[in-house]
DNA sequence: AAACTATATGCGTATATGATCATATAAGGC
DNA sequence: GCCTTATATGATCATATACGCATATAGTTT
């Protein structure tokens, strides 16, 4: 495994190591959406809105798609559906005896 | 999707989000290995990889098993392989048409 | 017990990055 | 052209964390 590579996928992992970024994916999961959408949706303010954007979109996870005055986003790398799966699952099975985070 | 939930997922990305630590696991795919070991297959020093490596177990990604002096570490968490898989080749496809970071 | 080996940890520093505020850019309506 | 709306960005501050050095702890050997 080359330096470059292992920085490569390290840098993809530290682009969803954030909450709001995964708030803003899961937002997506229904499909594309508006920024101020998303704002909406995740409560966030305007600009760490669009700046967390910019940094999925960078990193080719998100689609940015200009119409008028409005930029919609949507999920553009179909593996970020199984990354979630995959991860949650782990993470439940390990918290299966612990306090239920996850179970509602 | 609780804040609870998201920050533990957010935390799981971020532990795999370091070149290092992605250095260790990589070496861990053999099989278990002292932390002697991992300091001579990765080149890192030892405290800076004995951090990693608690970093790792703390997240119930690694296995910790003292016998004499030395500590073996080995992957605990299966999902892992699974991961690693999915990220590099959603990569691949991204970088298909630029360098071949990936192709030797 | 003293010396040695393997691993872990406290501390200081450098760097990266997230949040906020204010402002800039871009596009549409009047 | 001017005003409004939607989005992006520059500057700043606060916080997190990786690394290196030195040292502490645990276990072995003699």
């Amino acid at each position: 495994m080359s330096p470059d590579a292992l920085a490569l996928v390290a840098r993809r992992f530290a682009v969803l190591a954030e909450p709001m970024r995964l708030r803003l994916l899961h937002a997506l999961f229904a499909g594309e959406k508006s920024v101020n959408e998303l704002v909406a949706l995740t409560g966030g303010t305007q600009a760490n809105v669009s700046r967390h954007l910019q940094t999925l979109a960078q990193a080719h996870l998100l689609a940015r798609r200009k119409q008028g005055l409005q930029v919609f986003y949507a999920i553009a790398d179909p593996s970020i559906f199984q990354l979630c799966e995959l991860v949650c699952g782990s993470m439940e099975k390990q918290l299966s005896r612990e306090a239920g985070v996850f179970a509602r």
